[in-house]
RNA sequence: GCCGGAGUGGCGGAACGGCAGACGCUGCGGUCUUAAAAACCGCUGGGGGCAACCCCGUACGGGUUCGAGUCCCGUCUUCGGCACCA
């Protein structure tokens, strides 16, 4: 450049060069992602943000830097490189700033988003701005409104995995119902007559069930000072919003969700295909929660005596569920016969029919207070288990067993089927459930340990016993007489049959391994719900009490067997008919296909996730395209109507009632159809994540207006390479982008099934340490706070490329760490000190030194290698750290006479080639001054040399019995027999083997050799 | 309670099972200067020794190994997520 005169004496002036070359850079397009070519792509993308007025931080440059110098660096390498940037500009952020600002909040956005460009090009960032999209754009969310009318008209098929047209629904249920579906036991069945014989509103809401965007009733977190819905994932554990903070309150309401549930398997399974941190990887997994269980069908008893069940009173479309079944879900079939209550959920819809008349208000109250607790949000470990007995009966279909039917709000109406069988004896809830409401309990699964105890209370027992026991080889302790004998299940007979002639009153057990009742008349297996009774009447006649509700109920005041009462392992089961003994695995498999063969259940796979809430009753967010008929009928608008754009509207302002600021708009909301019915929009929009989950597919092709992207732009550049942002997305974000993302791939518009290959979380930048009151405090950075350092603050003081630096340097990618403001100074004396190499290296030569041309090249192309390898690691901190030690060693070099040599003109040439990435206006401007042109940007990049990066000298350890006592420096090459007899010849070694015999020597060829002696 | 990370100098952090503390910051000493800044040079984990050197040291306790910051078992601390999910 003619203004960029070599000048030998300038110094590093940042403020001088960094606005040319980014000027420059603008001018030429130099950045500008060139559509699908033959080349090799990368696709490398941060996470888009909303853009808040405050502007950007340090904190988020964290984030674009690497991303930045990845871009860079694999432009270098030869890669056409997508490297873009957007706006999620939709939501409440935008919104509510609006209303605060009293401003529109397009025009709002836009003037954020020109500032967080603004800072961008700051720092020297390379998107190609040519492709920057906003979400809230028409243009954009046409193709936001497209998806959802797929989702819509889609639904899952679950034999063939996929999602299918809904027609092709329609066609099976008119000829087959539902019967060839699938469907779990507990969903509803509609045959192929119920179907043809329906009407258009029933066959709307049989359809709903399916179609993977659907309206339905929700009980939903309601904001109220934000005024909206919220999803699940947006309620904090302490039941505030994570926006507003405010107490989040229930309400039912007519809500849009997406079926996302309907992809848990694959979104579960999808995850062993990529690579992300396993910590995400680990909450998505938690979060979909997949268990493998089964469907048991518990039939329900006659009611005893004076117990006439309420009649139940059905609607005339009969529920084609019979109320004579409850269907569970467990993942415990295993335990079946252990069953000994059912509990229902307070919301459960079979609680009314199987309540009894004399319990029907108690239930009725338990009910209505449920209802009320359920907006609270109890810490779990803080809350007593409450629950009614409804009156009613089922039996156990393995044993026959007649079990009593509870209401208990520990049972929840979103897992499952709202009902469990209760097994107390292996399940931690139901076990505290049953002692505090006296229901029996009964062992099931063997203790793997085959642990047992027993105690004998002074007073018992003749005197004999002690020494009987002792004879026998029993061990035990003996407190005041109080003998604890340990034993193992597999001795309990034995036990039993030595100790009873012994009992003179009272009685004993053996408890946790081998159950047994010991009383001096008889020895009773503790192994049925009737033993149960026979010996909890025995103890009620010992203890002369009236009131034992079970055995356990008495085992479990007596602290001696504590540990020994309830487990949940997975082992044998006993007392279980046909599959006692059975290893713990074999005897779920073999349960379950017991039900099976005998039609009272079925295997099935349970997810925790529930469906993606979608609706916000706001305006500031994608319009819905759908228009209710006044029938009831929901229709889709015309793909040619698209896209449905907002209205403009004079206030932003929630309205009080729960609905979206555009319904007060009729010019807006009331639609004349073309048949001449009147119709009503749908008036909630869509939350930003529906934006966000597919964003990354539109910068393929961002300005196309007759598709979402071409198929061939998509097909060259998705999926992401590597995607890169804060972890605090780890679960909504990422899993709604996957879910549309397979969507999408099921109905032929996308070729992959996973959007984000690779996937990285950078670490937050809090604010710098500082001490108050003798305390190091370290603290987010807040505008609140008053301790944001903004990168415009840092690039006027010591320039963009030494902020650059300090961002990759400050620490490892993904940690956490206060900013440092003494580390930029120290970047830039880095920098300073690459300037003056790099222009003048015959200033301040100083010391003479050893350095020759082989020495130079090969740390240069160990230097090539070093960058090259970390940056692929995402190891940014010890990426500087070599290209520090690389200007070090040229000092070095420089002092030992290396300037002018043809090794010096290849290391200047890589040190600035390898700061490109990192210190792009420093390199473009050292580039240009050494004469070498524009631009360094589009250089290739350096080959390293493996034969000059190697070494031909190594200095290895001489150990002995481990510690280092002398170091050698040798041949590569150099043999073991070598290394041994040169360990040998040193007097360092020698002395330390002294007079002690050498047992092994090992030689590790280039690393050490260790002197084994003793 | 369950799941997943992390514990290394004054600080941020390096380290294929093989010299712990690279690189940088801070601090101390020095060179240059009338002086300061900048730059440059040296030292900077703890203890002992005049020194050569020696001992200890990667949260804690064990183990495997010729050799462990690194691998295994257990404990503690801390961060993040989930939490009555049957």
């Amino acid at each position: 450049m003619s203004d960029a005169k070599p000048d030998k004496t300038d110094r590093y002036d940042p403020t001088a060069i960094e606005k040319k070359w980014q000027d420059r850079w603008a001018a030429d397009d130099l950045y500008r992602t060139a559509p699908a070519d033959e080349r090799p792509k990368y696709y490398i993308l941060d996470f888009y943000p909303y853009p808040s007025g405050e502007g950007l931080s340090v904190g988020h440059c964290r984030n674009y830097v690497p991303t930045d110098v990845i871009a860079r660096h694999y432009r270098m390498k030869g890669y056409n490189v997508l490297h873009p940037m957007g706006w999620d500009a939709f939501g409440l952020p935008a919104e509510n700033a609006a209303i605060k600002l009293k401003t529109n909040p397009a025009v709002l956005i836009r003037r954020f988003a020109d500032n967080y460009k603004r800072q961008m090009n700051l720092i020297g960032a390379s998107y190609d701005w040519s492709r920057e999209i906003n979400s809230s754009s028409p243009e954009y969310y046409h193709w936001t409104q497209w998806i959802f009318q797929r989702l819509y008209g889609s639904w899952y098929d679950t034999r063939a995995d996929k999602a299918r047209p809904i027609a092709e629904l329609e066609a099976e249920l008119a000829e087959h119902g539902t019967s060839r579906l699938r469907l779990a036991l507990s969903d509803q069945q509609v045959s192929a007559e119920e179907w043809n014989a329906a009407s258009p509103l029933e066959r709307q809401n049989t359809l709903k069930r399916f179609r993977l965007a659907y309206r339905g009733e929700a009980t939903v977190n309601w904001d109220p000072v934000d005024k909206t819905v919220l999803a699940n994932e947006e309620v904090l554990p302490d039941g505030t919003a994570w926006r507003s903070g405010a107490l989040v309150e229930r309400k039912t309401l007519k809500q849009w969700f997406f079926r996302i549930s309907a992809y848990s398997e694959r979104l579960d399974r999808d995850l062993d295909t990529v690579d992300w941190p396993s910590r995400i990887v680990a909450m998505q997994r938690n979060w979909i929660g997949r268990s493998q269980g089964a469907e048991v069908i518990f039939v329900r008893a006659q009611q005893s005596q004076g117990d006439e069940p309420q009649a139940a009173h059905r609607p005339a479309t009969a529920a084609p569920q019979p109320d004579d079944k409850i269907i569970v879900y467990t993942t415990r079939p295993d335990t079946l016969w252990g069953a000994t209550f059912m509990v229902l959920s307070p919301e459960h819809p079979l609680v009314a029919s199987v309540t009894s008349a004399a319990q029907r208000e108690a239930v009725a109250a338990y009910v209505a207070e449920a209802k009320v607790k359920g907006a609270v949000v109890v810490p779990v470990e803080d809350k007593e288990k409450t629950g009614v007995f409804t009156g009613g009966y089922a039996l156990n279909p393995v044993n026959g067993a007649r079990i009593p039917i509870w209401v208990a709000d520990y049972v929840l109406m979103g897992y499952g089927t709202g009902a469990i069988m209760a097994v107390p004896a292996h399940d931690e809830r139901d076990f505290a459930f049953a002692l505090k409401f006296g229901l029996p309990i009964i062992p099931v699964i063997a203790r793997s340990d085959d642990a047992a105890r027993s105690l004998l209370s002074p007073g018992t027992y003749d005197p004999a016993l002690p020494d009987a026991l002792r004879a026998a080889g029993y061990a035990f302790s003996d407190e005041g007489g109080a003998l604890t004998v340990t034993l193992a299940g597999a001795q309990a007979q034995a036990y039993a049959d030595l100790v009873r002639p012994h009992l003179t009153e009272g009685w004993t057990e053996v408890v946790g391994s081998g159950w047994l009742a010991i009383f001096p008349d008889a020895v009773i297996a503790f192994d049925s719900a009737a033993a149960d009774e026979q010996i909890s009447s025995r103890i009620r006649t010992a203890l002369k009490i009236d009131a034992l509700p079970s055995f356990m109920a008495y085992l479990a005041t007596v602290p001696a067997y504590q540990d020994l009462i309830y487990h949940s392992e997975y082992s044998s089961p006993i007392n279980s008919g046909p599959i006692n003994g059975l290893p713990g695995e074999e005897a779920i498999s073999r349960t379950i296909a017991y039900l099976e063969e005998r039609g009272q259940g079925q295997g099935r796979l349970n997810y925790k996730m529930r469906d993606w809430l979608i609706s916000r009753q706001r305006y500031w967010g994608t319009p819905i395209p759908i228009i209710h008929t006044e029938d009831g009928l929901e229709l889709t608008l015309p793909e040619a109507e698209l896209p449905l754009t907002l209205p403009d509207v004079e206030s932003y302002e929630p309205t009080a009632t729960g609905e979206s600021p555009l319904s007060l708009i009729d010019g807006w909301v009331n639609v004349a159809l073309p048949d001449g019915r009147t119709g009503r929009r749908e008036t909630d929009t869509m939350g930003t994540f529906a934006c966000s989950s597919w964003y990354y597919m539109r910068f393929a092709d961002p300005k196309n207006p007759g598709q979402l992207a071409t198929p061939e732009e998509l097909d060259y550049w998705l999926p992401v390479d590597m995607y890169v942002g804060g972890a605090e997305h780890a679960v909504m974000h990422l899993l709604y982008a996957r879910f549309w993302t397979k969507v999408l791939y099921d109905l032929g518009v996308v070729p992959f099934f996973e959007p984000f290959q690779r996937l990285r979380n950078q670490g937050l930048i809090l604010a710098p340490a500082r001490e108050v009151d003798g305390q190091i405090v370290i603290e987010k950075m807040s505008k609140s706070k008053g301790n944001v350092i903004t990168p415009d603050e840092v690039v006027a003081k010591h320039g963009a490329d030494a902020l650059r630096g300090y961002e990759c340097f400050i620490s490892d990618f993904e940690a956490a760490v206060p900013w440092n403001t003494d580390g930029v100074p120290g970047v830039r004396r880095w920098l300073d000190r690459v300037w003056r190499i790099v222009l003048n290296p015959g200033d301040e030569a100083g010391q003479s030194g050893e350095f020759s041309e082989r020495q130079l090249r090969r740390v240069t192309h160990q230097t090539i290698m070093r960058v090259e390898h970390d940056i692929a690691e995402f190891k940014f901190n010890t990426v500087i750290s070599a290209l520090m030690e690389f200007t070090n060693a040229m000092y070095k070099a420089r002092d030992g006479g290396m300037a002018g040599t043809p090794a010096w003109a290849e290391a200047t040439e890589a040190l600035v080639l390898l700061i490109a990435p990192v210190a792009p206006h420093m390199a473009e401007e050292l580039w240009a001054r050494t004469g070498r042109g524009y631009s360094v940007h589009q250089q290739p990049w350096p080959a390293a040399d493996p034969a000059l990066a190697a070494e031909d000298e190594v200095e290895v350890v001489l150990q002995v019995n481990g510690k280092v006592r002398d170091k050698l420096t040798v041949p590569v090459g150099a043999s073991e027999d070598q290394l041994r007899a040169l360990a040998m010849e040193s007097d360092r070694v020698r002395s330390h083997i002294g007079e002690k015999s050498i047992r092994k020597v090992i030689v590790v060829p280039g690393k050490l050799v260790n002197v084994v002696v003793g």
